[in-house]
DNA sequence: TTTTAACCGAGACGGTACGTCACGTCTTGTG
DNA sequence: CACAAGACGTGACGTACCGTCTCGGTTAAAA
């Protein structure tokens, strides 16, 4: 057993204002995007002070990397629709919910923030197979169960391409319709996780997409 | 009688204004990152008042959008390796340089900017190729003519993949060195290219990899 | 002819905010004194920007100093009273009911700031006789044509010792009534100005004294 | 049984962070001058709580008061040179130098301080001969024994303007080199020494200069 | 040639947010 | 209880840019 905080002298932080002010902070990001969010705003409308925030975060990036780390969505539903075609598509369409739900600066934020703080990725990771980025072990079994996908195929393939794909389309405003879905699927995605190959991927276990 | 150009009295705008301005913007991009870029600095630097900056442009993003595009850099050697893969390879490893050259921040303001402004994707679409965004047709002839892919083969899969791929490896600062490179080559990229199929790809046809 | 500013190039300041400025500064230091003074609650009266008030003065002292300076009161009535005894008292009168009206802290800033600025003493110099402060010419002439006082009095004693006097007893709170001030005059001031003397008073020619 | 202090329960408070505080704030005043003096450091500079110091003090000015009170200076020689001029010169030098050693601002807290709370002035009193600002007993004595003041002769013009005289013009940063001291002796305080009078000072004992 | 209108630099202006600081109060844990 | 530590709301600090707006002074086409 290790005590890493002996004794944490002098009045504790109240967790009751950081709730306050993250919860703010989300507030404020659906409202006038990330950019524009304001530390002042914040404070104001989390009723802290300027002096609070600042004394637990070094800045806007920090705050609502932060907020959005300690915003865990509920669960969602399993996907099996009993073709490998079909579960691709409604990850597809979860992925596109998402990023139209929300700002697309507040991902390049959470992108950029992801760079330096380990620690989002990890967070994030955690939650994203719910938004459709990962690819399901579950999904991948019963295509190979099927015969869909032959013994060696890995989740790789998926988590590589669908995030960044549909991340960056969402950035430059590209059309994300259910007709483009199904094309990115076909040509794309199922091609390359039909793809046999005995090859691991290559370095870090976390994929790119793991920051949604 | 029309006078399209109703008649252009007073002093004609001066041009070296201009290149004056652009130039100082590409400067400042380069020193300080997109995101510290301030109108102010860029007047100072380019013995410029701000007026005359607002007079042209509307803001920041105007601004260096404008820059960006006025730059245009110098043909790249064509891409010819022997083989389709040594081709890929040679493109993503110029598409890598490219993001690594080049402050993050300025790509997501492109990519921000493209959302609002078509005409900027238009104008970048232009230099995509060169950056190795785009598989150029000569390189997908010739992989035809040698018979690793087949005739129907398009140049979508790269378009769409490699570019998305690459900026969000960047943005994360997850690696992207020869091996990862190999890898996505071999398991994602190839695959999806010598994937047979008529379809046409969907939508308009610019590409999410055309701001590169 | 001399061109000291040959051309004041930019955009000319407006005079007319500097008075709003100058005038809301007199204002709250009446309203709260002059330490809770702030310029946050200036810039508000005045309808001005803090940057507008900082590119004209360096900080609270600077600005409430120029207003005073800029606050030129109107004529008072020569003093006359047909005694020396009867003149004193009134200029006394005239110093302590200036002081009486005044912030003592305001005193302070000013005593401060004509450390630092001789032009601020310059500028009150004018004002000093306004006053009280100082012994009037016409008043001394007088006194020496009625035989109160010797040919070779000057105004040095009086000018030297009643500012300063009662300045440091409004400071402390000290009482300055009528039989005070009579005292004053009968036991310090009268004695002092009746002293024969050829000396001319040493060191700069302007007193203490003309801070008032 | 009798409780007068009705029953000090709890921890009693110790009386060297008392000392540490004051001698905290000495410092600080010496390093910084009195307005830039801050509850934060002194409480950093004694190793204390600002709730310790709150406890005690109501605040800057207080604190600042109760420093002051508590350092008593060393006793000075007394002084006798053998003539009334010399004695005053001395005692003129002696405030001079005190005006000098301190920063101008902590004599002006001296002098607002004693404008509310009374206790002040009653400390300062006690140690305002060794500054020079009061005339000493010893001193009027053996003038009047030398013959060269009347025997009716008060500390009351001495007490009344050396000080104050002085302080302003330490504050407006006009000389006080021994020049201008002598003059000041000469035509200022010798006269209104020698004036001959029966009156007594009006108003409380407690003379303006006693804050010193 | 003279007008005229736009361009250009400089920089004042009202704003707004920045990040820091000190205030005075409070809430902990430890003596 | 006293005490240190330090979180907290408050509010001012002085700075930096924003985007707009005058200025005096070009500059070139139109009159």
């Amino acid at each position: 057993m290790s005590f890493p905080n002996p004794s944490p002298r002098g009045r504790p932080r109240d967790g009751a204002r950081e709730s306050a002010i993250l919860d703010a902070v989300l507030a404020e990001v659906a409202e006038v995007g990330y950019e524009q969010v304001t530390i002042e705003a914040v404070a104001r409308r989390a009723g802290a002070s300027k002096a609070t925030i600042y004394r637990r975060w070094n800045g806007k990036r920090d705050l609502v990397v932060a907020a959005v780390s300690a915003h865990q969505g509920g669960e969602l539903a399993p996907v099996d629709t009993g073709t490998l075609r079909g579960d691709l598509l409604v990850l597809c369409q979860r992925l596109v919910a998402t990023l139209a739900s929300t700002h697309g600066s507040l991902i390049l934020a959470l992108l950029q923030g992801s760079a330096r703080d380990p620690q989002l990725g990890d967070l994030i990771e955690q939650g994203a197979g719910q938004t459709g980025a990962r690819l399901p072990d579950a999904v991948l079994r019963r295509a190979v169960e099927r015969g869909e996908l032959p013994a060696t195929a890995t989740t790789y393939a998926f988590d590589e391409v669908a995030g960044s794909v549909l991340i960056v389309r969402a950035l430059v405003g590209a059309p994300m319709d259910d007709t483009y879905l199904t094309h990115l699927i076909d040509t794309i995605l199922l091609p390359a996780l039909r793809h046999e190959s005995d090859e691991r991927p290559p370095g870090p276990a976390r994929f790119a997409s793991a920051v949604l």
